[in-house]
DNA sequence: AAAAAAC
């Protein structure tokens, strides 16, 4: 399979050749034919698999028969509109569009905060067809008069349960009213939670759901890890970690900007010189923290949920949740920044006895129980619930494994085996050779069979099993997009 | 219940 095969024209082909790529992925394969055939998509891969191609080589493609070479900006409409959900992410899918347009006469930019608005001011007075977006800045141009969206043909929702989600449906919900009801949209994310499924189902026209993978699962390149830990010793576990297991650049999550700067620092006092980003930082710094990382110069960045989504970081080889992320499906974005491509990768979460149901969910979605590692005069106990072995779904390594588990002293806040750096690498080792084994049933958890073509009315009624998000947090947010979705 | 996203 080549991307030929895919139906792709030659300045296109020539540009994924220019940029090395010779085979398309499993996503790439199956969605850029079908979003060719101007169907509406839903599309889920795991990360790190070439989605962003899958949209932006056929979005050029379908633009291709209006570009043109003329000044006048009446002659470049905006033809397609491309939202992320951060600004480093619209940026990343906009370099995208460009490496693979380089050889067709059409017009892109990209629109986000925290910079002058007078460039990009300048740029949609002159015309493009292809704007990637952050939505608040997008909704101030319009505002401004300096775009008009009612040309828009092709609608993409990049990280789309992200966009649907409570903080962004409002801007979400005002955009696609502007948005002419004749269009194409594309909905592309690693993960969709029951509820934002349904959602994202009505603003939707006869959807064609494309699942290379089941929905919300994790690179088989990822070992993950959990040390239970206190909360109050997770500094010094970072920093001992950091000084003898992690010997690699690392991505470390934290759950507020605050915890961000404040570890930042811890950890350079400690001598491990870190960098930042958060929300908070002004966009240079963003911009340049972020490109330290990119580039290798900065070893370890620690960030908000800012760095948690899309963004494509080469060969990085660990990723740490310092804190568990507040929703499941944010830890399959989380790590996924690393085993990207194929690649091997480490996520290790620091869980404190607290975060034990919240550890429990993240196992349930992604359907793997995380072996447990301590390092002596670190552990917690606690954090894994053996009353109740189903909690985490079917255990996902074998039951001699688990046995050992359930018996040994993994959790116990009894220090084990002699005093290494890390106590628990005889048995980590023998887990790490083993592959986690998951359900052979194409009916998942949430009731949807991933082996049938997808229609909406298949999406389950009354899911059987809890949903991973509280119902009462969705309600208003299917009444906020109804009205606007082309069915509703 | 935090973060993100406009000024």
């Amino acid at each position: 399979m080549t991307f030929a095969d895919l139906g792709l024209m030659p300045e296109l082909l020539r540009a994924v050749e220019d940029a090395g790529y010779s085979e398309p992925t499993p996503i790439q394969r199956d969605a850029i034919p079908i979003v060719l055939s101007g169907r509406d998509v839903m599309g889920g891969a795991q990360t790190g698999t070439g989605k962003t191609a899958s949209f932006t080589l056929p979005v050029l493609q379908r633009l291709a028969p209006h570009a043109s070479t003329s000044t006048s900006p009446a002659r470049h409409p905006v033809r397609a509109l491309i939202l992320a959900p951060t600004r480093e992410l619209a940026m990343q899918v906009y370099e995208s569009v460009l490496t693979y347009s380089r050889y067709l006469p059409l017009r892109a930019t990209c629109i986000y905060g925290g910079v002058d608005m007078r460039a990009q001011t300048q740029i949609l007075r002159e015309g493009v067809e292809i704007v990637v977006a952050t939505p608040g800045r997008l909704l101030d141009h319009v505002q401004q008069r300096s775009i008009q969206l009612n040309q828009v043909k092709m609608l993409v929702l990049d990280e789309a349960d992200r966009m649907l989600d409570m903080g962004f449906i409002p801007d979400i919900r005002r955009i696609l009213s502007m948005l002419p009801n004749q269009r194409q949209s594309l909905l592309f994310s690693a993960t969709f939670s029951n509820e934002i499924k349904k959602l994202a189902d009505q603003m939707l026209n006869e959807p064609q759901l494309i699942e290379v993978a089941r929905r919300n699962m994790v690179s088989e390149t990822i070992e993950h890890q959990v040390y239970p830990v206190e909360s109050s010793r997770k500094r010094d576990l970072l920093v001992h970690l950091l000084k003898t297991t992690i010997d690699a650049q690392v991505l470390v999550f934290v759950d507020t900007k605050f915890g961000c700067s404040r570890l930042t620092h811890y950890l350079n006092r400690c001598d491990i010189p870190a960098d930042a980003i958060h929300g908070d930082k002004s966009q240079q710094q963003r911009t340049e923290a972020l490109e330290g990382f990119k580039n290798g110069t900065t070893r370890v960045l620690v960030a908000t949920d800012v760095a948690a989504r899309g963004l494509d970081i080469d060969d990085l080889p660990y990723v740490v949740n310092y804190v568990l992320p507040n929703t499941s499906e944010d830890y399959v974005h989380r790590i996924g920044r690393t085993g990207r491509a194929g690649k091997k990768g480490k996520a290790i979460s620091l869980v404190a006895p607290e975060d034990r149901s919240n550890l429990a969910g993240i196992e349930k979605l992604i359907k793997l129980t995380i072996p447990v590692h301590t390092v002596e005069d670190f552990q917690a106990s606690g954090v894994r619930d053996h009353s109740d072995g189903a909690s985490a779904g079917r255990r996902g390594r074998n039951e001699d494994n688990a046995g050992r588990r359930s018996r040994g002293s993994d959790d116990s806040a009894a220090p084990r085996g002699r005093g290494g750096d890390d106590s628990a690498a005889p048995r980590g080792r023998s887990e790490r050779t083993r592959t986690p084994a998951r359900k052979k049933s194409t009916v998942a958890a949430d009731g949807f069979d991933y082996a049938k073509p997808y229609e909406a009315s298949d999406a389950p009624k009354a899911p059987s099993t809890k949903p991973d998000t509280p119902s009462r947090a969705n309600r208003p947010v299917a009444f906020l997009l109804g009205g606007v979705g082309r069915k509703g």
